[in-house]
RNA sequence: GGCCCCAUCGUCUAGCGGUUAGGACACAGGGUUCUCAUCCCUGUAACCGCGGUUCGAUUCCGCGUGGGGUCACCA
């Protein structure tokens, strides 16, 4: 149990999950799977104030969806729990008592008018705002008076002055930060509540996690953290920064202000799971063969953090939707349906989904485009009659669907081949030209100039309403 | 603005001192074809700049420039 690889994902359930932390979700998990390790989940549910309701559900049931799963968390237990930060205020308090007897923390009982006063002028004066040490040295006794008698406080840790604070980052090497740039932060809330960076460190030390892979945008509350590891006389686990997701078109990070970013939201719009996956294996990483399309099995054995491309990568939609494309195309028909269910309307005839499905295949990007390629399988089309006309005259068209209508009149069985056949010997006898008399019939027939093969299309939706069409497309010719 | 990180085709990347700088997506052209899509072939396209180090820099170092992150009793 001791060299094992641990990981974890700490979410807040402070609203939908957002890809970028699916996507660095998944670098944990793999990581820990190489290796045979534990993937934990934990909830970091230390803001009271921002945490939505349903928030933790939500977040197993996105993890769930997009096919992964942790060994320890919520619902699963384990030996280092609770998992759940607000269970866990006890140890928190504990040890932060631990911090004040060694004099590395300290109350503080500055009122927050106070401290926006002090930023006003710091930032009135160009200088960098951050806590001015009012209550640093304040006596044990003295602060203690002052919380007896009922003062509202906070606990801040207490950074010790000019020093080099390094640490090493799997992807980036070692960085430095400077201890007279870092603030004196809040270590425990006025409300009892820790704050992130005081609950990380412990429970990342008390779950014996061993790296810790996480956004980019962490790295400069890693020091913090690194003091404060010192500060409890904890190892420093391994850090892995990660970089961050930008908006598609590559500028700034990726926002809800520039569409969609929440994992839940994808598979809603017909993103598959697995396509999601392989998009997040690939930014910002590649496998040594360079193929782009592999299986979470393949990543896991492949997946080094350390291979990590240490720059910020656009998210590029573009090469998701081709992704997505992908593995459609892969699925049994069967998943296919079983995928597809969500996104068929209702009105669909769910008898022809089977026979459907095989001509839409190749043509979907993602699952949400089922609607708008099989409208004409069902209902009523309408379109305007003179398209039927290109490359052709009335005269012409009219007799194509006359005799075209006698044909599958006068046809017993009703298959694919047996129209081919006939349609195309038609064609050949009267000596149509092909693209302007199968374009004529297609619109026709579907009202559409892009569509499945011709044949498939008129078989699938049926004798009746192909003749029915070729019918209507006849009296609106004579309309004109 | 301070601090930190980053820098190869439009995008994601391979490269780890000597290469015709490779691949994927996208794009363009062509083939297959009843349209679209799929599939196949071909093509356009990159080492941010300036100094060093070196026999030799895309690769190592410095500076500049550009982009990103972060500066809460939020995570």
């Amino acid at each position: 149990m001791s060299n094992q690889i641990r990981t974890r994902m700490a979410p807040s359930p402070t609203g939908e999950m957002h890809v970028g932390s699916m996507a660095t979700l998944l670098k944990n998990y793999a990581y820990a799977k190489k290796y045979s390790g534990q993937f934990i989940l934990r909830i970091e549910d230390t803001d009271k104030e921002r945490e939505v309701p349903g928030g933790v559900q939500a977040i197993q049931e996105v993890i769930r969806r997009y096919g992964l799963d942790w060994d320890e968390g919520p619902g699963k237990g384990g030996d280092y729990g609770p998992y759940i930060q607000s269970e866990r205020l006890a140890i928190y308090q504990r040890e932060v008592q631990q911090l004040l007897d060694n004099d590395k923390a300290y109350y503080c009982f500055c009122s927050k008018e106070r401290l926006a006063a002090v930023k006003e002028q710091q930032l009135a004066a160009k200088v960098a705002p951050r806590y001015d040490g009012h209550c640093r040295h304040l006596t044990q006794d003295e602060a203690k008076t002052r919380v007896e008698a009922g003062e509202s406080y906070v606990i801040r840790l207490k950074v010790p002055e000019n020093q080099e604070i390094v640490f090493t980052d799997l992807l980036r090497g070692e960085i430095r930060f400077h201890s007279n740039l870092i603030d004196d932060q809040v270590l425990l809330k006025s409300d009892g509540y820790p704050t992130y960076h005081l609950a990380v460190v412990i429970d990342d030390h008390l779950m014996e996690i061993t790296h810790i892979m996480r956004g980019e945008e962490w790295i400069s509350s890693t020091p913090k953290h690194v003091l404060l590891y010192q500060a409890f006389g904890w190892e420093v686990p391994t850090f892995a920064h990660i970089p961050v997701f930008l908006n598609p078109d590559g500028k700034g990070k990726m926002s809800k202000r520039k569409g969609m970013v929440s994992a839940i939201s994808f598979l809603e719009r017909g993103y598959l799971p697995e396509a999601m996956l392989n998009f997040f294996m690939i930014l910002g990483w590649a496998k040594s063969d360079q193929e782009e399309v592999m299986s979470l099995q393949e990543y896991i054995r492949e997946f080094e953090p350390s291979d990590l491309s240490s720059n910020s990568v656009a998210f590029d939609l573009v090469k998701l939707n081709w992704l997505n494309g992908v593995y459609i195309r892969k699925l049994s028909l069967e998943e296919l349906a079983d995928r597809i269910k969500p996104f068929v309307p209702a009105a669909f005839p769910s008898q022809k989904l089977m026979a459907v499905l095989p001509l839409i295949q190749e043509r979907l990007v993602t699952l949400a485009d089922f609607a708008d390629l099989t409208k004409f399988f069902y209902g009523t089309i309408s379109y305007d009659a003179t398209v039927l006309l290109k490359k052709a005259t009335p005269e012409l068209v009219i007799m194509q669907l006359q005799q075209t209508v006698s044909l599958l009149q006068a046809m017993n069985t009703w298959d694919t081949a047996t129209i081919e056949t006939a349609i195309r010997q038609l064609q050949e006898e009267k000596d149509w030209h092909k693209g302007q008399y199968f374009m004529m019939l297609r619109l026709a027939v579907t009202g559409e100039k892009a569509t499945p093969p011709l044949f498939e299309t008129m078989q699938v939706i049926g004798k009746d309403v192909v003749l029915e069409r070729l019918q209507q497309a006849l009296t609106l010719l004579q309309k004109l």
